[in-house]
DNA sequence: TAAATACCTTAGTGCAATACTAACAACATG
DNA sequence: CATGTTGTTAGTATTGCACTAAGGTATTTA
């Protein structure tokens, strides 16, 4: 119930880009989030907006937020990634090399094979580089 | 010296499907690739160049037929198809689903990736579907 | 307050990949 | 030679991505 919806590289990035650093309390701008994308604004405006129709993020008077639905799919992105990280470098992969080949392919894993792989791989409580990897 | 050449999804599906079925000595033609691919021929033309602009096949009077580095491409591109698929499978994902998630980013593991990998489910002779994966 | 600055947005352009229909060419075989 | 299969071009459309240029809004500051 929670798919069908799927996201484009570009629009993981994104949504990566606005949740990152999340230390700061307040909504991300657009200047900052192209800057953060390496893209011209008017870019990164085509992205939220097909973002806003996906129903994932809300913007008003400037500030970008995730929405609810967001949110969720940001943690299991993010969750995702940690994951096939971790299987990479598990088999000896480059830690560099692993985070960018499998940001690749992160966005494309449903709910289920997230369960399953973590499973398999012990359900680690952290990635590679440190970062918690949470479980339901 | 191999990579540096990135193929889009339907470029890999294009040449899986070229070579699949292999039982027949004779080139596919254009025909049969469109109804394997189930798009109509000029669409499948357009893939077709693009193949041969990157080197991976010829086209000589209506026949089909990858060169040697397309080959390369096709066994390094079955192989880790089939790595995954394994990962995936061993991980309890359902057969089916995990041939299908696997598709969509089979194609962008370059060689060393793909070895390390291997490893990682200890050098199968084979998939979940039976099919053999090699070793150099 | 008027000007300057910063920021956001639209409009317009362009390109690559994907996919189609329609029309035409080439060829084989009855 | 007429018919049919096959391949190809030409033309159109859509989506995603990326840009520049121009215009609008808002805030700050001289």
């Amino acid at each position: 119930m929670l798919k069908q919806l799927t996201l484009t590289k570009r629009e993981r990035d994104c949504i990566l880009a606005i949740n990152e650093d999340s230390s700061i309390d307040f909504p991300i701008r657009l200047s900052q989030l192209s800057k953060k994308m390496k893209l011209k604004p008017p870019t990164v405006i085509e992205i939220l907006k097909r973002l806003e129709l996906k129903g994932l993020l809300k913007r008003e008077s400037g500030m970008i937020k995730l929405t609810d639905l967001g949110m969720t799919f940001y943690n299991n992105l993010v969750n995702c990634h940690r994951i096939l990280e971790t299987i990479f470098v598990d088999s000896g992969i480059d830690l560099d090399k692993a985070c960018k080949e499998v940001s690749s392919f992160d966005f494309m894993l449903d709910d289920e094979s997230l369960s399953k792989l973590s499973s398999f791989v012990g359900r680690p409580k952290a990635c590679p580089h440190g970062k918690p990897i949470t479980y339901r």
